[in-house]
DNA sequence: CGACTTTGACCAGCGC
DNA sequence: GCGCTGGTCAAAGTCG
């Protein structure tokens, strides 16, 4: 998939034409009215209030400068991010292409299993301390094998992750909550294997088996039978939350959250939700997340959220304050003239 | 007291 | 048919 840049970029500057304010035709027309011919009918006060003015228009000049340099800061922010974002799909793009021939065919024969570890052994090297494989296996039921088409279609996946080899336990944390039900010593490899069901929800047929690798104990191997039927724990978690967290918003499933800080305001894209971090995922996911800047959707939360951002800002309400004011003023004026 | 873990017993598939 | 093996069950134990 390609990330196309451009088509995220949000135009956010704010301009001083874009305020409808010339600054230049509004300074040279108060000097014009300070200093020309006008000036000997006003009166000192008149000076006064006129002097007020044009500091206040410098001001409001100095503000919508800060403005700019803001904005720039949130630009280069949301440029860096994206360019963070297209290097950890592209890398996890490369680590999908590797994975795809660790794609390992499992079965509970026992003729069967002895390749299967030479398989995992062969193919499977373990890589910044987690890999997965994984397959959709043919024929697989030890209790009523080639009857049944849906049991022939649960999903095989393997998972690598490190583990302290001090650390007798076989966790291995996913997120999910499982509950073990038994453990036995298996004869090619010394190490128990221990047996776990989902317990997230009573009716999912999801299944792991943890053990370590004969070749590393520091590694532990988790084979993961069948797909959960149930969202993940932590997603669970996220949608209970809600979206009526202070300062973050969720609209549809654009996982953004702004924030104002010294540096400027910010746009930050949660990528560590569940739902786009997935590894597993991670091909759908690539495609989702280039879907969802590219949609109108999101292009509309950035410049809402903008907007949010900037209305909640007293510099910035000042600054349009004094822009409209000086708009109405300038436009006073013009009718005197005519 | 409920949830979870441990562990020995049991079951079923496979090879000989 | 028998033994070996992996997978599962369930009672007992443990923990918060």
């Amino acid at each position: 998939m390609t990330m196309d840049l451009s088509t995220c970029f949000v135009d956010t500057s704010l301009s001083l034409f874009d305020l409808n304010i010339n600054p230049l035709m509004y300074s040279d027309h108060l000097n014009s009215t300070v200093n020309g011919t006008e000036t000997s009918k006003m009166t000192v006060s008149e000076t006064q209030q006129a002097n007020v003015l044009v500091a206040e228009l410098n001001k409001m000049m100095e503000e919508n400068k800060k403005l700019n340099e803001m904005l720039m800061v949130m630009h280069q922010n949301y440029n860096t991010l994206q360019n963070h974002m297209m290097e950890l799909i592209s890398h996890n793009k490369n680590a999908d292409s590797n994975n795809t021939s660790k794609w390992v065919q499992t079965s509970k024969k026992r003729k069967h299993e002895n390749n299967e570890e030479e398989q995992h052994v062969n193919n499977n090297t373990i890589s910044g301390g987690y890999a997965e494989s994984s397959s959709s296996e043919e024929g697989y039921s030890k209790q009523k094998p080639n009857t049944s088409i849906e049991e022939s279609k649960i999903k095989i996946s393997t998972v690598y992750a490190k583990a302290d080899p001090i650390d007798n336990r076989l966790v291995v944390k996913d997120g999910y909550q499982w509950r073990k039900y038994g453990q036995k010593v298996t004869r090619d490899n010394p190490s128990p294997r221990a047996y776990f069901k989902c317990s997230f929800a009573p009716t999912c047929p999801v299944k792991k088996k943890v053990q370590r690798s004969v070749e590393d104990q520091s590694v532990l191997v988790a084979t993961y039978e069948g797909e959960h039927n149930h969202p993940h724990p932590s997603q669970t978690d996220a949608i209970l939350a809600g979206s009526n967290v202070r300062g973050q918003a969720n609209i549809g499933s654009v996982p953004c959250s702004t924030s104002i800080n010294s540096s400027g305001p910010t746009i930050t894209l949660d990528l560590t939700q569940p739902g786009l971090s997935h590894h597993q995922d991670i091909g759908a996911h690539k495609s989702n997340s280039d879907e969802i800047t590219k949609s109108p959707v999101f292009h509309q939360f950035l410049i809402e959220q903008m907007a949010s951002n900037l209305s909640k800002d007293p510099t910035f309400k000042s600054a349009l304050a004094t822009a409209i004011s000086g708009r109405y003023f300038q436009q006073s004026l013009g009718d005197k003239k005519f």
